[in-house]
DNA sequence: AGGCCCGATACCCCACGGGTATCGTGTCCG
DNA sequence: CGGACACGATACCCGTGGGGTATCGGGCCT
């Protein structure tokens, strides 16, 4: 029963390396107390003092120099593992979609954490402006996707990676434009730019279920063109309010309308372990 | 960031080898579910599917028996780690002292266990009687030591492993013998076996703070003695109530009088990690 | 069609590995 | 010679991950 673990090892080797438990704590991105901890228990693992206190620092001794070679022996080829599973895999491809907004942060973000742990796949990121890029899921086209409520979820798994509340765009000489907060009622009679017909029901149906005339105002094509038509003729748009925006726009948080969340969408059917992977990534590094 | 644990490879090296995730399960002593939720994380983290599932069991895929060398040589290397680092530190001696009613624990079962994990350590087992055993902890006679409170704990650390109410150790035909409990004042002018002068100081101590009358009995020279004693002439004596007793002997609790706590001992000073080790497995197999 | 076998999922709970605060001690300098 | 510093050890707290039990889903084989 029982056996050394990699972790352990691992601290091992820093403190050994560097001689000094605070210089190691430091490098494996930890404190020092439970690096000395580990490394007390490691002793006790194994029944042996592997270093020598000293005031300034540590040394190792004979038994702790045989246990740096083969600990040093073990981890390069634990390191090893992953590109050698990889290579018998054989070259693999996933394709991630994204709604323009998000783009940014799959492209800066997501995808180089998504690399560094696994090289071997070949990412390719489709952008889509305004449409849903689940549709890309159920077509096949894209393995997984980053888009925002509302969308179309029917026969695709999602898990939240943000969730922000809706704003109204406006020009910050609007007489609304000061307020903190606006309800529904407070837009009455209001021009709003408007999507094309049948890109996006779903996101159209929340648009019009505020009470809006989807009708009132000009069909664009793209984010940018909303935010231009705000910008230039007074018109309205909504908009998750982290949307980074030009000079002379605001946003004002919906206090009556859900938030919108950003999500990580795949298809229900065939998760691979890769897609699986890509979530974790996405979850771990939700900071924007 | 992140590598592969060497549990997780353990795991599904067993499920490699069963073919079989609920027969892997009963050869790791765990159960399915955290297994397959083991196995899916590896997969997960190589971004690779390992096994092809089957109605009737699973089947290695191709990275799958990749993984399955690469693994198995991995393992092959962490299992030596421990001789060869038990090698370098030479030849070393553990001498455990123990109370005579605690030998046969020791024996049996924290020796083979303690053995079981350190093969390279020479194990020596000095049983004393009735006198305390910590006296040869701080003798340097021995490096860690079994008792029973009361006992002279200056000097030492311990660590409780069992508490066990003290009884009195009565002939079944005694008019008590029935009770389910006793205190001090139900045994007033009884006559008792006593320990040989200055064996025991602290035992002593807490004997006679009992109000009984030290030198009321017999003197006797070990547990045996005392258990007969109590057995022949109508004497009685004090023991943990866990003690196996010979037919036509009972022990009642005595309920004003502190438990006899079962601890493990060892010198206050230079804790070396095989003593820590010996603790550890003590408090672990605390089960009698 | 129904019962089974086997892996997957859902949910709970404790141990362990991380953090912060503090201590003990040897060393070096003023 | 004494005090401040540097470094590892200890004490304590907290969240997560890896265990458990109960249950589901879905192919085979009678």
């Amino acid at each position: 029963m029982s056996g050394v673990d990699l972790r352990a090892l691992r601290y091992f080797a820093a403190v050994a390396e560097e001689r000094h438990f605070g210089r190691a704590a430091g490098r494996l991105h930890m404190t020092q107390p439970p690096l000395s901890r580990a490394i007390r228990q490691l002793e006790d693992e194994l029944g042996v003092v592997l270093f020598e206190r000293t005031p300034k620092g540590v040394a190792l001794t004979a038994a702790g120099s045989v246990l740096y070679d083969e600990a040093g022996a073990l981890l390069r080829r634990a390191g090893r593992i992953r590109s050698r599973v990889a290579d018998a895999a054989g070259a693999v491809t996933l394709a991630v979609g994204t709604l323009a907004d998000a783009a940014e942060h799959v492209g800066d973000r997501l995808v180089p954490a998504f690399r560094a742990r696994h090289p071997q796949v070949n990412v390719t990121v489709h952008e889509s402006d305004l449409g849903d890029p689940t549709a890309g899921l159920r077509a096949g086209l894209v393995d997984v996707a980053m888009t925002r409520t509302p969308f179309d979820s029917t026969g695709i798994g999602t898990r939240v990676l943000r969730s922000v509340p809706v704003g109204v765009v406006l020009r910050d000489d609007d007489p609304l434009a000061r307020r903190t907060s606006l309800s529904s009622a407070d837009l009455a009679g209001r021009r709003w730019v408007r999507l094309p017909e049948g890109t996006d029901p779903v996101w159209t149906a929340y648009w019009t279920g505020g009470g809006h005339d989807a009708a009132a105002g000009p069909v664009l094509r793209t984010v940018q063109e909303c935010v231009q038509a705000v910008l230039w003729n007074g018109t309205s748009a909504l908009a998750p309010v982290d949307q980074p925006l030009p000079a002379g726009l605001v946003a004002v948080p919906l206090s009556d309308r859900p938030p919108s969340d950003l999500v990580v969408a795949w298809p229900g059917t065939a998760r691979s372990p890769l897609v699986r992977s890509f979530v974790q990534v996405a979850e771990s590094g939700r900071a924007p």
